[in-house]
DNA sequence: CACTAAGCGAGACGGTACGTCCCGTCTTTCC
DNA sequence: GGAAAGACGGGACGTACCGTCTCGCTTAGTG
């Protein structure tokens, strides 16, 4: 979990005192309800504090920024990943699988992994850790399935897995952030099935 | 260009006096060296009027905020679309589109592409902005050659062109955002090939 | 008066907008308000803002301190020295000049020199300001009207004048600051009698 | 010595464990060097607990506030008041004890008295400490050496002591905070010739 | 041609949030 | 059970920009 939260230097060297883990959680939680009621933009760390019954260092004492914070209660909220869970083929499985991403994405977990990929962009070190903690685990999950996938004879030997990841995943985040369209089951299995039978006209 | 350049009430009703383009330039200069320089978050009016050389009130005479300068200092540098231009076969030719839209990702352009998306999440008018402005032209420029495509029998007559469309595209947003791989000719190359003929292996 | 008024470059070069004075007098006059009532040491540059309806920039862009701000508003209020009048004697003037000054120092503006005195021990700045617009001038006015005294043949030829200076007024300053006595007429007047006549037996 | 030395609780009314006397100089002595060092302003509970190697809850356990702190380190340092030692003749002697005074006060004792006094403006109870234990013992046995003078007809014996004693030791401390003076022997000869000779041309 | 209204630079202004520092209290852990 | 270490809620600091406003200067178009 937080692992973006301030470590410096080994902690309780000697005596001290610990960092009280209910104040992590009632920060995080303030963190997340003014994300979803107001965004980030008007997102402040007195804010933050103010809600949390905090002290602004205590929050500055575990966190670099308010990017970080989000990350943190995103993280707190979210299980690791979405599993391909048994289906009536493997391929339906993937299917599946896709249509669970995108019920996450229309729900406030979307909005929130919407939020920190933008703010990403501007922020290296919360793009690094979006990328460590969210987008890499997903992949390698994706990734094994597929070979698997290869290995069973059900896709191309010849197909270069991660344009694959890319070819399924990324009208996912595109429309995530354009909102040209809903993420609809009907979107999905237009996506997916184009990805997988092919645009070209068969002769 | 510079729609988003404020009108507040009809130019010049009477006499007066008319703006100064040669200040616009200026300023949307300046913009974009700051913004390419040290990113959008460094960006601040200020910083702008200073380097233009010009009061902050000229600027906010023009423009509601600093991403709708942006825009306008964008959509001064980039022309309207990335067009398809003739190649040895239909096909290919989309192969050949799809490189150079990699080709301007890869530049300045793409940084500015990316930065003015990622702020469009936070800022609706520069969302739509953005939408009207970059994305509608050129999906409707692609929906015009894939529907021409299909009437030539190249692609299947049963697909979503704006499915496909995302399928094509998407995962080049998604690697100028996410920085995952270099937006190679390869890279694009996969995609394109993958999109085209599909993931599942043929009996 | 307000020397202390910071004047970065000289003001007004070419354009910009002047300072509003009735800006200051506000300002200055919710210092005095606030130290009056709370004391120095409560008193924040925070809430003399609020107070005078101001953003904190304001008061930064004029002053490097509240020290400062303190020292221009005690300016603002009292004379720039409290005048020798002519009485029944030459010698009956000081007493009566002494008891002016003891008056100054019971009311309000007692407390503000006491406040700025002592504050002026922590702050070479003020303790500066202090002297050259409050100390100086009132010991030069003395020394004059002292040597006028030696001229005229009312005071010894052989003392030493800064000396007697001191011995007149130090205990006025050191009662303001103590308070183990009021500064009433009785006590001026022993002050006084004694510094005159001396403490010795006379023979 | 340290009467501030807060003593919640009868000290070690049962067990319990007592305090640690090198403990209690290790913290005066840090706080001593840190307010000549650095000046009252500049100096903080922690940096005090960081030069003594000590918890902050030691210091407050002990002492209310800074200046507490100060004041003891202070007492602990000089002795309980300059004393008038036989000279050549009664009147001499006085003058000799106004030189020790000044000497005190030209060294880091000086510093230290103006440093407290000065604060002592803006804290009531440092006022009072600093009253009961410095000022008052002083006023006492120069009271009594005084009146001895006037028994022993050296002074008149109209005069009023505690206005005498103003009129002989007030210039040095207002010399002491303001430093328009170096408080030499001359200076003190100056201020001690005058206040016994008194001021009037004798006719 | 002179007049005049707007454009424009400069920057003062009331604000908000920042990130830091210190306060005085509290809690944990070690001796 | 005293003491070091330091987490904690709180409050003020001084800075950076925000978006609005006001000042004089400059200039373009009209009368």
């Amino acid at each position: 979990m937080d692992q973006n939260t301030r470590q410096p230097e080994s902690a309780a060297v000697k005596g001290g005192r610990p960092r009280n883990p209910r104040t992590q959680q009632r920060i995080l939680k303030a963190a997340t309800e003014l994300v979803l009621e107001q965004g980030f933009k008007a997102l402040s760390i007195d804010a933050i504090a103010g809600r949390a019954g905090v002290g602004r260092m205590t929050i500055y004492r575990r966190w670099p920024n308010k990017a970080a914070i989000v990350m943190d209660a995103f993280f707190d909220r979210v299980g690791p990943s979405t599993p391909f869970r048994p289906a009536e083929t493997y391929i339906e499985s993937i299917r599946q699988q896709m249509r669970a991403v995108a019920k996450v994405f229309r729900g406030k977990d979307g909005t929130l992994v919407r939020t920190i990929f933008a703010e990403a962009q501007f922020d290296p070190e919360l793009a690094s850790a979006f990328r460590e903690k969210w987008v890499i685990p997903r992949r390698k999950m994706a990734l094994a399935y597929f070979e698997e996938g290869i290995k069973k004879g059900f896709l191309r030997p010849d197909i270069d897995l991660n344009s694959m990841i890319d070819l399924l995943y990324a009208p996912l985040y595109l429309q995530l952030q354009m909102g040209l369209t809903t993420l609809s089951d009907a979107y999905i299995d237009n996506i997916f099935d184009h990805a997988m039978e092919g645009c070209l006209k068969r002769t």
